[in-house]
DNA sequence: AGCGTTTAGTCTTATTTTGAAACCATAATA
DNA sequence: TATTATGGTTTCAAAATAAGACTAAACGCT
């Protein structure tokens, strides 16, 4: 799993970090409050050595933390950072949409609820600063000011590009 | 890009879908206006074989639809459907997490914003279902009615399980 | 203290996937 | 009509993944 992405983009370097098959579940994992290596292995069936590798990675990334838990030491506890902690709008709005179009009304394996009251959470949407729902129509992508020249070129040429030279 | 997960899971699906380097470059594309075959190629840097196989896969998931622009054939266009289209809150999740925890402040390589007035979407956060924001902590996970045993079983001895048998 | 089990890995090897380039048929353009 | 662009497929080497064997330290029990 090298950087394959060297695009400067939000999802070439969210891609960089998660995509393949396996990461994710990890992240699934720690949401879920398993925090030791064998449980996730256990839990997701990630080969031992893949599971290696991307803990490490994982904890490169600053996304878990390694704990020691062992009275002197070789047991260790992986745990959300704020950083990783901060992942979950992304796994709330994937797991909504696989509720919703992979398995279907009736067939959601699991829901994602307020613990107090049990509720399901409210479904995320894209809405502007004040707070307006926006449909996707709606949006556009202006460069910011981690852009490269590349990066300006693809917005601009792109309908969903807005040309703000303000 | 075999189906690799096996488990009734959220996450699970999404990544059958979604969970190797390429597939959501090509939907961010998708978002970002590219409908031809080679645009896509030109702009992500994928490999054509690859590249075919993908949009293959997400026509067949339904996420995405070729539309035939030749006028006597050959030539297509290849569009978000309604499914596709409601990966919005994922594209927008992962942007803002990658600009604020890949990026940073100050190096943020694209925004989103609303067309209409060029400001900033709002971030994206877990709510209750009156719209309440909740930290992570407040969240847990309860079985749907597509839980199998497995499933179920998972989720009761997570700590972020909630027996709710009701 | 001694013994078996669990944990958290590493190592090896076979299989699968990826990446890059070559090739090709049809369509559009000059 | 000739040239280029499009949308692929095929081939092959390199890289990543999968699965199991193996290991050292730590733990749990008597």
């Amino acid at each position: 799993m090298a950087k394959r992405h060297t695009q400067t983009c939000p999802v070439a370097g969210f891609l960089n970090i998660f995509g393949d098959a396996w990461t994710l579940m990890i992240i699934r994992e720690a949401f879920y409050g398993a925090t030791r290596f064998s449980e996730i292995q256990r839990n997701t069936g990630i080969a031992k050595n893949l599971l290696s590798d991307r803990l490490s990675m994982l904890v490169a990334e600053g996304v878990l933390e390694r704990e020691d838990v062992g009275e002197r030491g070789s047991r260790y506890a992986y745990k959300l950072t704020a950083k990783g902690r901060s992942l979950a709008p992304v796994f709330i709005a994937m797991s909504q949409w696989s509720n919703e179009h992979v398995f279907g009304a009736g067939g959601e394996p699991v829901f994602l609820i307020e613990r107090k009251t049990g509720r399901k959470l409210k479904k995320l949407a894209p809405t502007d600063a004040d707070g307006k729902p926006l449909q996707w129509r709606d949006i556009a992508a202006r460069p910011g000011p981690g852009a490269n020249k590349a990066a300006r070129a693809r917005i601009a040429e792109s309908e969903y590009g807005v040309d703000e030279t303000a």
